[in-house]
DNA sequence: GTGGGTGCAAATACTTTGCAACCGA
DNA sequence: TCGGTTGCAAAGTATTTGCACCCAC
């Protein structure tokens, strides 16, 4: 019964996956992947994903309704940026915390958690002031 | 420009809406919607929503892949179901503090923020047991 | 050899969009 | 009337799946 066999693929979107900070996309992992997989098919590469999620050895978050996947399985928090829809990790103190206050509220039924931060990235943030001191100028 | 005019198909989906606490999707509103407004399209319903969304009368919210909506927009937590991908809102203690202790790490960057709580429903959590259960008794 | 894994293409799921008709102010 | 809104259908985007072939064990 479903065994595991070892993929060439999968090793490789698992290390690519390892090497970023950011959180790629399906699409993202795929055209990457094919730098060493010319023929891998972006079915190979769900099918993968899915895997991997499953075996906990990444995790797949859902941002803006595309998936988005990150090997860094140890808990952090999520900054979201409105304008660019990038993801950054954040690391924010006491984060353990909030995980103890739900577990006290809820006592076994939770397995985690993921805190989301939204706002604009310093990049946005900037593209957004200039904007507005060029409408002052009018 | 881009005034804002009174819908009556706009008006029973924001009301639709308050009358639930779980988190519908946009099909799930379309098919509730379609009792009042048998020939409203899916199309309408989510133009709808996104408009509702922009004005900051309603939250959208992506989960596995798909939008899910809520017109409740306090701040409150969100329990997501991995079985059954129901969404449940979770009243836990402290959440000001998360929103604080970003604000002290990120001063002026950060506009809001979403915990999501990963577990198994009570229903879910009970089909897994008489599973489990069964799987013994063999 | 056997069963899991792959590539490909078709299918599915979800959401957006163009357009002519419609309706609220 | 004017311009926002609608219904419909087609298009778009993201993800899954069926199948024959391939490869790790």
């Amino acid at each position: 019964m479903a065994s595991l066999k070892y993929s060439r693929q999968r090793e490789c979107i698992k290390s690519f996956l390892l090497s970023r900070y950011d959180h790629p996309t399906a699409d993202t992992i795929y055209m990457n992947v094919r730098k060493e997989f010319p023929n891998i098919s972006l079915g190979t590469v769900y099918r993968n994903l899915a895997l991997l999620a499953s075996l906990g050895e990444i995790i797949k978050i859902t941002v803006d309704g595309a998936d988005r996947f990150d090997a860094h399985v140890e808990p952090h928090s999520h900054f979201i940026c409105k304008n660019c829809h990038q993801v950054l990790d954040l690391h924010v103190e006491n984060e353990e915390l909030i995980q103890a206050q739900a577990q006290k509220n809820f006592p076994g039924q939770i397995e985690g958690h993921v805190v989301q931060y939204f706002g604009l990235c310093s990049t946005c943030l900037k593209e957004q002031q200039v904007l507005s001191q060029h409408a002052e100028a009018l």
